[in-house]
DNA sequence: ACTGATCCTTGATTCAGATCAAAATGAAAA
DNA sequence: TTTTCATTTTGATCTGAATCAAGGATCAGT
């Protein structure tokens, strides 16, 4: 997969392209010019491990470009994603020495680094940095709530159908589409991944996928490339009200 | 349940029993002044409804004594339970109008409420509130996101123990006592609830308690009353390492 | 003590998804 | 091109938890 974006580093924060959807989202210049100073960029291949849950962790940062997951593990190997990291979310946890989750590049991955100390400092002097992280927080509790849900009480179906509405909507925010009708975008995700996200089994998964393209619930060209002909119909799939209930 | 704790209303914010734990653990004497001056008391009957999701919310409060859950349903009737709410935790999202769930005393609640409009002000010009909101949050969504984990991939007998795990180490908390040996508490959820807390049907739930009681790793006295002679074997059935991960 | 209601337990059977097994696809390397 | 390797699909079988069904325990009200 050719992709250099990941290699590109934005000339300063009034070019990043997740300028308005960071923790930073709400800094005036001025406040943005001292994260300026106190930022650095890592970058990460697909597969590379960015952190072991444990480990201990003297940075915070957000993801700028690519996708990254967080996971648990038991010993005995189940693993549960717990996470779906995308441009623009926040890794790490201000007022913790330590990783309490496993971080993984999916795709290549760059992020926008700081010094754990030096952030919490900008933190404590800088409101607005907290407003929004506060904000974040809540949004990523509302969204593991969802998912609660999702791992506790839906089918294996309704499951996939969740996973690829969440999928459908964000990209179609991203790229200002609407969220009803023919939607189309790639998975970011392998099946074993998709089932370590769900609960699921890798084969499990894959017989899930074959079945709603099977019932024409979406339409697959290769393996990662989907079509959704009919968005309301994958909402009903995935078990939800149409009123959809999350944030756009 | 003789219970008349509910009943009683703190003096003032000094005498309040969350007073250190709450969202108003940070507050300084005049800011808990302040506080004082707009909050007000509700309670809540065992089994009432405190807000159905969806409803138009214009308070934020704390739980000051007695258990809430927080639950999602979907329109067939399947329900996930997505929050335990115990003294101290905090209801309701500042900016926002609706309630995203359901919550429910499930013994008789007592909250300290406060307008939603008039707790924003504060928020914005108390710092202290909102830090201490922003760490509340942050330990709610990894609380979460330790339940996904028992939610994608522990079997129904590693759910009950991580269960009563969970009860008995906050028990163990609140009333300092150490995390080892025996333990002694009661459940403050019926079968039903703690089926839709782990994603399983009440009579699963009625027979993995009676197979850990049977296996010695809890005794029971009535339906509620609960002793575990040994602590680190009940972790050992809940599938976590004896290290355990979790705050206390 | 009886009635009703709620909550809990246990048994019999079914079924969705896991597990075990093999083969197909497809991209990268040689 | 052929080989390799990771990924995905599909089939056969098994099993843990759901479902269906019946009673038992406990408590409040009459």
């Amino acid at each position: 997969m050719l992709n250099d974006e990941a290699s590109v580093i934005p000339k300063d924060c009034g070019q990043c392209p997740i300028r308005h959807r960071a923790v930073c989202a709400r800094c005036e210049v001025d406040e943005l010019e001292r994260l300026d100073q106190i930022k650095y960029y890592r970058s990460f291949q697909a597969g590379q491990t960015v952190i072991w849950a444990g480990d201990r962790m003297d940075f915070v940062g957000s993801v700028v470009t690519g996708i990254a997951t967080l996971t648990q593990t038991m010993e005995d190997g189940r693993t549960q994603m717990v996470g779906l990291l995308l441009p623009s979310d926040f890794v790490g946890r201000p007022g913790r020495a330590t990783a309490a989750y496993n971080v993984v590049a999916t795709s290549d991955v760059m992020m926008c680094c700081f010094r754990k100390k030096p952030f919490e400092d900008m933190m404590a002097a800088t409101p607005h940095i907290a407003q929004r992280l506060l904000e974040m927080t809540l949004d990523e509790l509302d969204a593991a709530r969802e998912w609660m849900l999702v791992l506790g009480r839906k089918t294996a179906r309704e499951k996939i159908a969740s996973l690829l509405a969440i999928i459908g909507r964000r990209n179609a925010t991203l790229s200002m589409q609407g969220q009803t009708g023919t939607m189309v975008f790639d998975l970011p995700l392998t099946r074993e991944a998709m089932a370590d996200y769900l609960g699921l089994t890798l084969e499990t998964v894959s017989r899930q996928i074959s079945a709603l393209k099977r019932d024409g619930i979406i339409v697959l060209e290769g393996k990662r490339h989907v079509t959704v002909p009919d968005f309301d119909r994958l909402m009903e799939e995935a078990g939800d009200d149409s009123d959809g209930g999350l944030l756009t």
